[in-house]
DNA sequence: CATGAATGAGATTTCATTCAT
DNA sequence: GATGAATGAAATCTCATTCAT
């Protein structure tokens, strides 16, 4: 069964975040995955033939709504600002419904030295960068924010921002309003960076 | 001789982060650091009883400067801002001379799972943190930062902001000043954050 | 097959057992023993996740017929001076049929210092002691035994005497016969203390 | 100081034979005796070459007296039953003294398989079996011991009593008196062999 | 498609022992 | 005579991966 197949997949896949999020990168080992979903190593490797596989589709889940917001975003740049909150707000209703999502956000450290995998974190940042950069500077040329500052580092201040307010509320045990705090430090960033 | 055994265990412990800065943590194998160090497994297991042990030393070194750096800013602490600065600054002056100990920034991540490594490493975040966050308040009550917006989320961006330009200061394989990136970014923030 | 991975299982736990015997378990490694079976040390830690669950089937295999000597022996209490007899000739024909698991008697001491194993180890003396003792009572209020000396006492003497004869028989490679020296001094025993 | 050479070989042979007594022979190790002891390993391999040189040392310790015991036994034996209780009351007298020693009474199966250890507990043992042997004999040509039971399962009897006592002792925490249980046992089996 | 059995490489750790100082 | 540093071998155990059924 085709749709089998891929809802196993996916099964799998989310059971290896919730180790990552549980335990940490160094306790995956393709014998706990197995464990936990209650099927053997063999089954596992069918599916994902390198365990180095199934952290890729770790990496794809982690970054699988990315062309889609970037895309949607896009839909709403003629107010860049405006853009920019879509853009965050995105992803904080991505964590809120999946936080053990969020354990994933170090990606680029976690698999550093593992080329294959290495290579797609940053790949993946990168792109959320550029794109957060893009969206700066389009808000620069608008007038929105000031334009004698860096696209670079507001770009760094905000997804930074973000970043260490997740990492911040998973250390938490999720304490606080994710939305809230993000939605306030970003807004207070682009209001107190304002054209 | 007391003064070779010191030597030695600094000599380990700087090999080991020379390892995890070219390859990651889960490239740093004991076989690995004695083979690189030139010595046997048994040598490091003498100078370092358990791997964890070796790793503990790691975070040491990470964290060395630590309390000196608490102690010396809070004695600029009159002029809040400026201490800010200062403190900030301490950190590049030691990334700048051994910029293998940027590659342990995300060291909460990398250790995570492994109780006594995550909890000092959690430690060292929150003393961070919380210093961070101290002299925001301070540099509020003495009107230098705006008294509207909570001491918490500026800690966050500042904290998270110096950590993502570090990051990317690595990847960009240390491309740029980072002194030059860092100081900028947190001017700007204070200013724009001004009281 | 499950059949196949029981015979395994019994495969790896007769070899350690052999091992034990030829050797003494100082000698008895992991590597050893997959290298007497011609399979791999993972295949072994596959079958007996850690060392001491392959000393614990051992000692499981030491006492295999325990339960069922003592269920059988109870049977024949109504003369309990033969049931004492039958008792011990029961652990007679085992330890003839196989001889190696005599290496095993001192089992107490071999494992001294595991807890788990040393524990299990005493537990099985602590049971075959206490039945050899409810026996002898039973001797003595039937007035097979003499009263007036201690059931502990002769416990001891009957049971420390067969353990005695065993490992006599061992260091003499089998040199006599098991049973006819046991018989003879546990009858002698059971005579000179007639009541 | 020849004096202080032989009192440290002592003190170490002392501190194994506690260790032993503590943890078992699975965990005398050179590095763990050194610790308690407060030297280095280098010092212990200065007064024991190998460190089965030190489990030789604590052989003779176990054996230390057992020629004096044959030699002051030997001048009794116009009275054979009374040398038999003699003899075996000084090895109580040296267990009461010393308990530690108790622990070694099975030391021909915790050092089998490690030749020259092997060898050497074998032949304690066997001088030990044969001296009772030869006094019982002795005993039964008295008249003291019927002579139509064999002088070696007598012996099995009385040493195996003797060993299995102390052994039960030792697991009781010395909670009852070694020599009661033991003089008893012995008179008592005396008493029922008597010619 | 799933499984259980097998595996070899490698990880951490312990051990007895050596040697220069 | 004592020590600390060093070591190589071995021990236990984990890992990702393969394959016949």
């Amino acid at each position: 069964m085709e749709f089998n197949a891929v809802y196993r997949r996916e099964n799998i896949v989310w059971n290896a975040i919730e180790l990552i999020n549980e335990s940490g990168v160094h306790a995956l080992s393709t014998k706990l995955i197995a464990k936990r979903l209650g099927i053997s190593e063999g089954t596992l490797f069918k599916h994902f033939p390198r365990k180095n596989d199934l952290l890729l589709a770790v990496l794809d889940q982690f970054a699988l709504y990315d062309e889609d917001m970037f895309y949607t975003t896009q839909n709403k740049m003629e107010n860049p600002k405006e853009a920019i909150l879509f853009y965050i707000n995105s992803y904080i209703i991505y964590y809120e419904s999946y936080p053990e999502i969020v354990s994933l956000i170090q990606v680029s450290d976690m698999f550093r030295g593992i080329p294959e995998l290495e290579e797609k974190a940053n790949h993946v940042f990168y792109k959320r960068y550029a794109f957060m950069k893009e969206m700066i500077t389009k808000a620069q040329l608008s007038g929105q924010i000031r334009q004698d500052i860096g696209a670079d580092i507001l770009a760094d201040i905000i997804t930074s921002t973000k970043k260490g307010i997740c990492t911040r509320w998973r250390f938490s045990k999720y304490s606080f309003s994710l939305r809230e705090k993000v939605i306030e430090a970003v807004t207070m960033l682009l209001d107190a960076f304002k054209g």
